[in-house]
DNA sequence: AGAATCCTTGGAGTCACTACAGGGTCAAGC
DNA sequence: GCTTGACCCTGTAGTGACTCCAAGGATTCT
């Protein structure tokens, strides 16, 4: 399989794939005499073991340990719990900043109604009122 | 003030300032004698105002923007509800995708219970199938 | 005088790609 | 045989918003 099919058959970017591959991801493929990769099943299903994991949003990094435990099936799981666990309370503590991003978004928002002038846009003289160290609709509390 | 000082006052990191100023959001301050700079209470104010908008998590980009209207007050405030309003919709997307991840890794952390080898990992089990193109708890709707 | 702290510049590293530039290879059609 | 277009190669640079470091000069404290 070369990389433009093993592209198609997964969904991942011709560059991306050879990125993984530089990044020691995906072991370097067999080469045809034209100097083409020539990808195997055994390949395919590691990009897709990849971009799973990617698709839950974890490091490659992570991934790369991951992947040591596939190869490694004798060796203890409890890493793999930890990563997991690592990885939703990353998740988590995101979800709550982002919570909170957007009520001070919202209040941010609600300063400004209408068109008007800069000068009299509640958001600005929000943001520049913060700027002074008083209080903020956004960060009030 | 030297750059230390405005570090301190603000909670910005030296570096950070300087980069600030190298990406034109802070304009360059006088130097003294031996080379060091030296700002004033307007520099405090707009490095006040940039972090207050990153602390919305705002582009750098949008921050600048915003300042230009900082600096004319008599323009239309149009474009700055518009800033808002896409900073807020980039907020609640990623939210909303972020609530999906939880969801799916908190099925995956679900396969695994106590200690024991990697074979026999339901997490590691499960990101396997899901690389054979098989159902994955995560995944599944 | 020496040490500690501060300041300067410039460049590299982070993460996970993405986007070229400048070339080589191959199959189909004329 | 030639052109066209799709594919492939390598290597490098760019993204955002910093962060870190090296190598040196200035200042301040003991």
């Amino acid at each position: 399989m070369r990389i433009g099919e093993l592209s198609k058959a997964t969904g991942v970017d011709v560059e991306t794939i050879r990125y993984y591959e530089k990044a020691q991801l995906l072991s370097a493929p067999a080469r045809s005499d034209n100097g083409y990769r020539t990808y195997t099943q055994a390949h395919l299903e590691r990009l897709a073991f990849i971009r799973h994991c990617r698709a839950l949003d974890i490091p490659l990094a992570a991934v790369q340990r991951l992947l040591t435990f596939v190869d490694s099936p004798q060796s203890d799981c409890g890493e793999i719990d930890q990563l997991i666990d690592a990885q939703l309370a990353r998740v988590r503590a995101r979800l709550a900043s982002m919570h909170a991003l957007e009520r001070q978004l919202m209040a941010l928002r609600g300063q400004c109604t209408g068109p008007h002038s800069a000068a009299e846009c509640g958001i600005l003289h929000d943001l520049v009122a913060a700027a002074h160290g008083e209080a903020c609709v956004c960060h009030q509390n």
